[in-house]
DNA sequence: CTGAAAGCGCTTACAG
DNA sequence: CTGAAAGCGCTTACAG
C-alpha cells in the first residue's frame, strides 16, 4: 500500500554523483555531458523514479501568469474574473501567481493597442504563460501575439479561440449543445409552432454555435424558426423583442442566446406577463434569475463562466506544472428551471451566498 | 499580486516562541497552555495563515483511509467507487492511502457483521479517518459505530446520514430538489393530468426526500399522483410498473425515484412504446440513457454517484488536513435529456469514453 | 561540465 | 509546557 518511492539522492548515490547532475540530466537545462545524461536517464527508468510534485514546489521560484479580459457585458466579465481569482487563489499554495488586467467594457478591436501593449509586457517580463479572454476580434492584436507566440509562452485561450502555435488550450461553453437543449425543451410544449431567436451577431463564434444546435434538434419539431439580431446592443435587445412580440401570428417560443439574455430579461418581465410565451434564455445573473423565479421563463441554460474561469487557469497550471495538455476545454451546459434556481450562486451579485 | 503567504515561522517570530509550539497550537496535540494556544490561533486568524499541504506532505508519515461500501445496486456502488478512487490517487502525492472493503451487493442489515469488523479493524489500525457508505439501516451496526465514535475517528457519511459525534460530514444528493425538477419537467406537458410514481420504499430517506420534493411543486400542477413502492427488489419494480401502464383512466406522467430506474429502463423499453407516457427517471447509467436517446423517456435526473463519491475523500482530507469541515454536502441535481445526454460519461460501464 | 550547500514550510522525535 | 534540530525531496544560486 505505501511503498517507499526512489528520489533523485537514491539515483545519485547509484550512479556516484551529485543531485545537483541527477537534477540537469531529468530537466536536460545546463550544461550536461550526453553520456551522464543518458546515464542518469536510463536509471531513472530503471528505478521507476518520478519526481514528487510537492516536493518541487516548495523549492521552486515563483510563475506569475499574465491575464487578459476584454468582454463589452460587465457581468459576464465579472464572473469570469471571479472563476479566474478563485482558481488563483487555490494555486497560490504552489507559488503561482496572476497579473490580471480588465479592459474597457468593449469589444477586442475597440482595445486592441491597450491589449497589444499587455501582451507584450507579459512577454517582456517573461511570465510563465498567459489567459486571453478576448471578445470580438483579435485580428488587431496579431503582432503582439505573434511575439507571444515565438517567445514560445503558453497561452490559453477562453470563450473566443486564437489559432497560434503556443496555444496549449481552449476553453469554452459547449454552445452547440445549449442551443439543441433549448429547442428540446421548447419541443415539450411549441410541437409544430413559429419560434423565434433572440441573438446577438450570428457572425460571433458562440452564437452561431448556438444557433446551429438549436437549429439541429429544432427541424423535426416547429413549423418555423426566425433569427433576430441586437448585435448586442441592448436599444437593438428592445427594438427586435418589440418586434418579436408584435409579430403576428405569435410566436409560440422564444429562445434567447447568450449574455445578452441580461438585457432582454428585464423587458420581458413586462412583455410576457400579458401575451404568454414559452421561453429559454441563456445564463444565470440576477436578470435572467428573476424571470425564472415569477416563472416567466420556463428555463435558462446555464453556461457557468465562473467554471470557464477557473477551468482556463487549472489549465494552463496542468501544462506548466505536468506537461499535461487538454486542447479543448467544453463546459456542459446546465438546466436551470423554477425548481433548482435556488441552487445557483451568482457570485457576482452582491447579494451572493 | 504575488503576496507572500505567511508560514509558521512568521507566526512564531511575531509571537516570540518557536515553531514547534505554534504546531502544537494549530493542531491542539501534546501539551499546551491554553492562553499560548489562543494567542497563536488568533494571530493565525489575523495574519491570514494557512498551512501549506506541499511542506505537510513532506514531513508527515502516511495516513490510510479506510471506507466501507455496502449497496445492494451493483451499478450504483460502482460509479461511487470509482469516484473515491479517483480522488484517492489525486491525493497519494500528500501520503494519503486508503482501505477500502466492498460488502456483499445487499443492504447494511444483512451485513451487519461484515461491516462491523471492518470498522473495528479501522479503529485497531488507528486509521486517520473512516468513509461509510451503509444502504439501509445501520442499527444493527452500531457498537462498531460507537466504539469508532470513542476513539475519535473522524468519519463522512455516503449517501446515508448516521449521526455521531465523529461525524465530520454527509455527503449526498439533493433528493427534495431532484423530486421537485423532476414534478416541474412532468407540468410542463402534464398540466391537470393523473401522475404516477415509481419508488423504493417511502422510509428510506432519498426516497423520500424525492417524494417530499415532487409533492411540493406538484400541487399546483396535477389532478392527482399516486405513489407505487417496490422495495428496491426488480420483480416487485415489474409488477407495479405493470400496474401502472394498466391502470385507466392512464396516467400521462411517470416519476421513477432513485437507482432503481436501472430495472425500470428495460421494461419501459417496450411498455412506453405503445403506449406514450410522460416519463422522468433518475441517475444516469447504460440502462438509463438508452431510453433517453430513444426519446421513450423525456429526462432522467443525475444524482452523480461518482461525484458524491470524490467529495466523500475530498470532505474527508479537507478535514484531517485543514481542519476544514463541511457537514452537509449537497450534489446538486442535473437534467438530462436527449439533447445533453451525450455530455455525460458513465464510468462504470465498459464502453466508456 | 560537475559538486556542495542552503533553503522551501512543514512534522517529528528528542531534550529540557 | 516549550524549544532546538533534523529531515522530507526537490530547486537554486554559487563555486570550482
Amino acid at each position: 500500500m505505501a511503498e517507499k518511492k526512489t528520489t533523485i539522492y537514491d539515483l545519485a548515490e547509484s550512479l556516484h554523483i551529485s543531485v545537483g547532475t541527477v537534477y540537469r540530466a531529468l530537466h536536460g537545462t545546463g550544461r550536461i555531458s550526453p553520456a551522464t545524461k543518458e546515464r542518469v536517464l536510463q536509471k531513472a527508468a530503471e528505478m521507476n523514479f518520478e519526481l514528487n510534485p510537492s516536493a518541487q514546489m516548495l523549492s521552486r521560484s515563483p510563475i506569475t501568469i499574465g491575464v487578459v479580459l476584454c468582454c463589452p457585458i460587465p457581468e459576464f466579465l465579472d464572473e469570469i474574473y471571479s472563476g479566474i481569482s478563485h482558481e488563483f487563489s487555490a494555486i497560490a499554495q504552489y507559488k503561482y501567481y496572476s497579473d490580471i488586467r480588465i479592459m474597457p467594457h468593449k469589444n477586442a478591436e475597440d482595445c486592441a493597442e491597450l491589449i497589444s501593449e499587455a501582451i507584450i509586457d507579459f512577454k517582456n517580463r517573461n511570465y510563465g504563460g498567459v489567459i486571453l479572454f478576448l471578445s470580438g476580434s483579435h485580428e488587431p492584436c496579431a503582432d503582439a501575439l505573434s511575439a507571444l507566440e515565438e517567445a514560445n509562452i503558453p497561452m490559453v485561450c477562453l470563450v473566443n479561440d486564437i489559432p497560434r502555435k503556443n496555444r496549449v488550450s481552449f476553453v469554452s461553453a459547449d454552445g452547440f449543445c445549449a442551443g439543441r437543449i433549448a429547442a428540446e425543451l421548447l419541443s415539450l410544449t411549441c410541437t409544430k409552432q413559429r419560434i423565434a431567436i433572440l441573438t446577438g451577431a450570428s457572425a460571433i463564434h458562440i452564437h452561431k454555435l448556438n444557433l446551429a444546435g438549436f437549429m439541429e434538434e429544432a427541424k423535426n419539431h416547429f413549423e418555423a424558426v426566425d433569427v433576430f439580431e441586437h448585435q448586442d446592443r441592448p436599444d437593438l435587445v428592445r427594438h427586435q423583442l418589440a418586434a418579436i412580440y408584435d409579430h403576428a401570428p405569435a410566436y409560440q417560443g422564444l429562445y434567447i442566446t447568450s449574455a445578452s439574455s441580461i438585457y432582454a430579461c428585464p423587458l420581458l418581465m413586462n412583455l410576457n406577463r400579458e401575451q404568454k410565451m414559452q421561453i429559454v434564455t441563456t445564463d444565470l445573473f440576477s436578470q435572467t434569475k428573476q424571470p425564472l423565479e415569477d416563472r416567466i421563463v420556463m428555463a435558462t441554460i446555464f453556461q457557468n463562466p465562473f467554471l470557464q474561469g477557473r477551468k482556463s487557469v487549472r489549465a494552463l497550471f496542468r501544462f506548466i506544472q505536468n506537461h499535461e495538455q487538454q486542447n479543448l476545454v467544453m463546459i456542459p451546459p446546465q438546466i436551470v428551471m423554477h425548481s433548482n434556481v435556488e441552487l445557483y450562486h451568482v457570485s457576482a451579485q452582491p447579494e451572493k451566498d
